[in-house]
RNA sequence: GGCGGCGUAGCCAAGUGGUAAGGCGGCGGUCUGCAAAACCGCUAUUCUCCGGUUCAAGUCCGGACGCCGCCUCCA
């Protein structure tokens, strides 16, 4: 079944072709680990994530490489968080290099508790310095560096094609920059291959390289780790819609004159979560919010999840608590159907469930539509005609892709306490003892349980 | 100033030329010993507004208004 993803290179949605049959490579933009992920940065980990299941559903083989940024915009001063972190550091008498490694942990916390797929690459930044080096060298043998005020800076003006993924316009007349300008630069385009120059004394992540005792700049990290796991030409490179114009865009520009040819075939972006007044969450602005945060209010990290898949990744989506509440309620209501159809056994109708199932291939092939995909889900639940065999093979179908865990979630055994009170009021119920039935129901519900009396039997949930 | 995007019901949100998916919420009903759940029905004559193209427009074109993002680290 055909493929089709919106490319930003060419701002439309193209039929898929992998480089090779049945392989896909993919490369993520992780996250910069000097603080905790907010859900805003989760997102773009679980549209890369839907995007990784989907190609698995559709048979391809996937190889996906999410970096971690643990170096290249630490010491940048524009950065307000950053003061914060090294006040951080300072008083918790942490380095960087554990600070780096804990906000890694944290993160990899939050990708597993929103049930994505743990990418087969994570490569750190720290780790692959000297591919780095090799990689600004061989930008330098091509004579497209130069060197100014101690760094060594990418020139620009000499790629002709520089800016075509972002579509810039590289009239520097109308380049307005908010911050001061790097006095430094030939052309405010240019961007920092490794750095020398900079601010804070106390920096410790610095290494030896041919152009001075210092540190790579940011968009090298990408280039560099890429091309080592994935090659010098792959499919895919991920990431949220502010790469574009600067991260993307600089990458594009090292790694093709690096290589000497096309680096990625497909750009894909999703745009961001935005709160309230449509504002995007910014840790400067006080709206940062964690998974974290979620769990405490009462959230399961599967809402969110299900929360962002009601939303189509290239747009901009709304959160409130409201907002995830009513996700948090659909997927209760998904548990719920899913306990009742496992009461059920019957063998699912083939020719139905071919039929949806593709409905829903269909779908998630259209530049990952999981709104219409759930809606798929949903017609299936609803459906008066579809036996509970049908619905429930098509539910743990689907949930490959949506990655939901309905129907692994909550199967775990009663106490044996509960299955004896359960068995009791069952008992007490057909003897039409309705007395003895509501006080084991007390009972159970003073243990944490709910019991609901449902026409294919009795079902028990935990209360949260 | 440049670039990009958005404006669909009470809320979230699909839909990019053929007559408004889905979820949440709400209302009414059925069922049930009760409760809950479940089930059934209803919940946008209309897609910010104004023009235009077309047999036909949330959907294309032009304009207005409103909102957001990027151009600085950023998902």
């Amino acid at each position: 079944m055909e493929i089709k993803l919106t490319n930003t290179m060419s701002r439309e949605k193209e039929v898929f072709q992998p480089i090779k049959p049945n392989k896909v490579n993919i490369y993520t933009c992780g996250l910069t680990v000097y603080n905790y992920a907010h859900i805003g940065n989760l997102r773009a980990y679980v549209f890369s994530d839907i995007l990784r299941r989907m190609f698995e559903y559709n048979g391809f083989k996937v190889n996906h490489v999410m970096n971690i940024t643990d170096v290249g915009h630490l010491t940048d001063d524009q950065d307000s968080g950053e003061d914060k972190l090294e006040k951080g550091a300072r008083r918790e008498h942490k380095t960087v290099w554990e600070i780096a490694q804990y906000y890694t942990d944290e993160f990899i916390k939050d990708l597993n508790q929103l049930n994505i797929i743990i990418p087969e690459v994570m490569p750190k930044a720290t780790d692959h310095i000297s591919e780095m080096i090799e990689l600004i060298k061989l930008i330098e043998k091509r004579g497209f560096t130069y060197s100014a005020g101690g760094n060594l800076y990418f020139d620009t003006t000499q790629l002709k094609d520089y800016g075509k993924l972002a579509r810039l316009k590289l009239d520097a007349e109308k380049t307005r920059t908010r911050v001061e300008e790097d006095t430094y630069k030939k052309n405010p385009f240019d961007f920092v291959l490794w750095f020398t120059r900079y601010k804070y004394s106390s920096h410790s992540m610095l290494w030896d390289s041919p152009w001075g005792k210092g540190f790579p700049g940011w968009h090298v990290e990408c280039s560099a780790m890429s091309s080592k796991y994935l090659g010098n030409h792959f499919d895919i490179h991920t990431g949220g819609i502010d790469h574009i114009p600067v991260h993307h865009t600089n990458e594009i520009a090292q790694s093709e004159v690096a290589f000497g040819h096309k680096w990625v075939n497909y750009w894909l972006h999703n745009d961001f979560l935005v709160i309230e007044d449509n504002q995007k969450m910014a840790k400067s602005k006080q709206n940062f919010l964690r998974l974290q945060t979620l769990i405490d209010r009462g959230f399961h990290p599967l809402d969110y999840r299900y929360f962002l898949l009601g939303a189509h990744y290239r747009k901009n989506l709304l959160f409130s608590f409201d907002n995830l509440q009513a996700a948090k309620n659909a997927v209760e209501k998904l548990r719920d159907w899913v306990m009742r159809l496992k009461k059920v056994e019957d063998e699912p109708d083939q020719t139905a469930y071919r039929e949806y199932q593709q409905q829903f291939n269909r779908e998630i092939n259209d530049d990952l539509n999981t709104p219409r995909a759930l809606s798929v889900l949903w017609e299936v639940l609803n459906h008066d005609q579809l036996s509970g065999g049908t619905k429930l093979s098509l539910l743990e179908n689907f949930d490959q892709v949506l990655g939901l865990n309905l129907s692994t979630g909550k199967s775990e055994e009663l106490p044996e306490q509960l299955k004896l009170l359960v068995g009791n009021r069952d008992e007490a119920r057909n003897q039409k003892n309705f007395k003895l039935a509501d006080q084991l129901r007390n009972e159970i519900t003073r243990l944490g349980y709910q019991v609901i009396d449902s026409p294919e039997g009795t079902i028990v949930k935990k209360m949260k």
